[in-house]
DNA sequence: TTTTAATAGTGTACAGCGTACGATATTGAT
DNA sequence: ATCAATATCGTACGCTGTACACTATTAAAA
């Protein structure tokens, strides 16, 4: 049985169970019955169970229901649900290792922008879990070792790479958050989002004090029909990774520190 | 009593209870016992619960103990807690009401980021709610129109206005995640931040192929340390800044579309 | 071969959550 | 004095994560 306690070593063995050939310490003993499920297929399903049905779906119940056994079940092979959320974390992150083009930064920085955001859009449970800090696995490490790559030998400091990755990272997943709120936003009505602002409308202007806020009226309004629009799917994310690359230029074509 | 299905209608005239002296319907009879409480007073006693004892705590019966009455008496004011946490945003958010200057778009930007920045660090929780949709209440909207007026008359477009204060504020909201995730790393485990690495390196160097990987580890473990040294907390955030205004450069400096 | 110890699987139970419902008490209008 | 509306709130229900005890299964030890 997963003991109880919060034990970082321990999820940090699991995190690792399929890097080292030989593991430093048994998971688990020699006697006893065999396991019917293994840890990946559990990580697996559950991974698949919140891509599907979102983050309200993760709970111990519908995970066990999903592979086939009673809920206390699980708790043979996690220690709780959190152990189980980052090893969900770890093999997610890990999908998004990859070694970028290191021709020119823009081209690696982009590519670290398309590869997040197609993750964010595969995991969206992946926004949602951002408040904890990332596991220390192989597939978030691994991620991070990559990405780091696109900025190394550019003038920066490590505390500037690491800042820089994070300024990159950030922009992504508040893109993506945004993005998915509109499109949740429009498909839980049922309506377009026209119709929508239509069927509220009295009830709007019942309350706002006409004429007291006109920049709020036009900007929102504007943006609230375009991003009703069908192709305004990825306007914010290109305006914006737009921003992070001249964001980043002057730091990184200019060193102005001494080279290394 | 509050009606238990989910009218926008509803929420919407709480929302803007205070700005209309004569409200277009009223939102209560006459006859009945008065009421004991106030919905201000109940707002802005979740309001500090949520800001000293953070998100966890913002239960129905923490806050009806709070406001010294039984738990279920919360729904005479309120119709769901979805809709207290809306009139808790949207009273937040006015906080952050305040004429920025408009001498120049930096300076403008700049101030919008520190107001930011100090909101999010009083109310840690609006953090947490980021994947709702805001609600159209005066303080919401009021805080819009207000950062907007940073943008306008610089040769954007709405979309682009929109676009760009959304960029800002993504930036702004994900410094303040990072820098409040880094403190509470460190407050939750009592120990400073090299002791807690010292702490749990005999575990890691037993899990982590050594030389694997060699830029995590220089730029992680750089970062790390400083990120436990007692002055770090603005770097990400002064950093990131940086990257912002020299991202909106080329827009707004050089206006490369007519005049309006 | 028999005994023993370890472990997998799970049923039951508990505290905490949001909140539906109904009973009661209090008030202004009739 | 009666009535209708409304504030308050006790109880209860379904949900959550999970502690704990019990059984069944297996390999090792005797």
């Amino acid at each position: 049985m997963a003991p109880s306690e919060i034990d970082p070593a321990r999820t940090l063995a699991l995190l690792w169970r399929h890097q080292t050939p030989t593991p430093p310490t048994p998971l688990t003993g020699k006697q006893g019955p065999k396991p019917s499920l293994t840890l990946d297929n559990i990580v697996a399903t559950a991974i698949n169970l919140g891509d599907q049905e979102g983050l309200e779906a993760l709970t111990m119940r519908r995970v066990a229901q999903q592979v086939g056994v009673a809920p206390m079940s699980l708790y043979t092979y996690v220690a709780h649900k959190q152990e189980l959320m980052t090893l969900m974390i770890d093999q997610a992150c890990g999908e998004a290792i990859q070694t970028y083009p290191t021709t020119h930064w823009r081209v690696g920085v982009t590519a670290i922008a398309e590869t997040n955001w197609a993750l964010y859009q595969r995991h969206p449970w992946l926004l949602a879990v951002y408040s904890e800090r990332p596991p220390l696995g192989p597939g978030v490490i691994g991620k991070y070792e990559h990405e780091l790559q696109v900025f190394e030998g550019l003038g920066l400091t490590d505390i500037e790479m690491d800042a820089a990755l994070s300024f990159v990272l950030n922009f992504v997943r508040s893109a993506v958050a945004d993005h998915l709120q509109a499109a949740r936003q429009q498909s839980e009505s049922a309506l377009s989002n026209q119709a929508w602002w239509e069927a509220h409308a009295p009830d709007l202007e019942r309350w706002i004090p006409p004429g007291r806020y006109p920049l709020a009226e036009r900007v929102g309004s504007a943006a609230g029909e375009f991003y009703g629009g069908a192709y305004q799917a990825h306007f914010a994310y290109t305006f914006g990774l737009q921003r992070v690359l001249d964001g980043l230029e002057p730091l990184l074509s200019k060193p102005h520190r001494k080279a290394e």
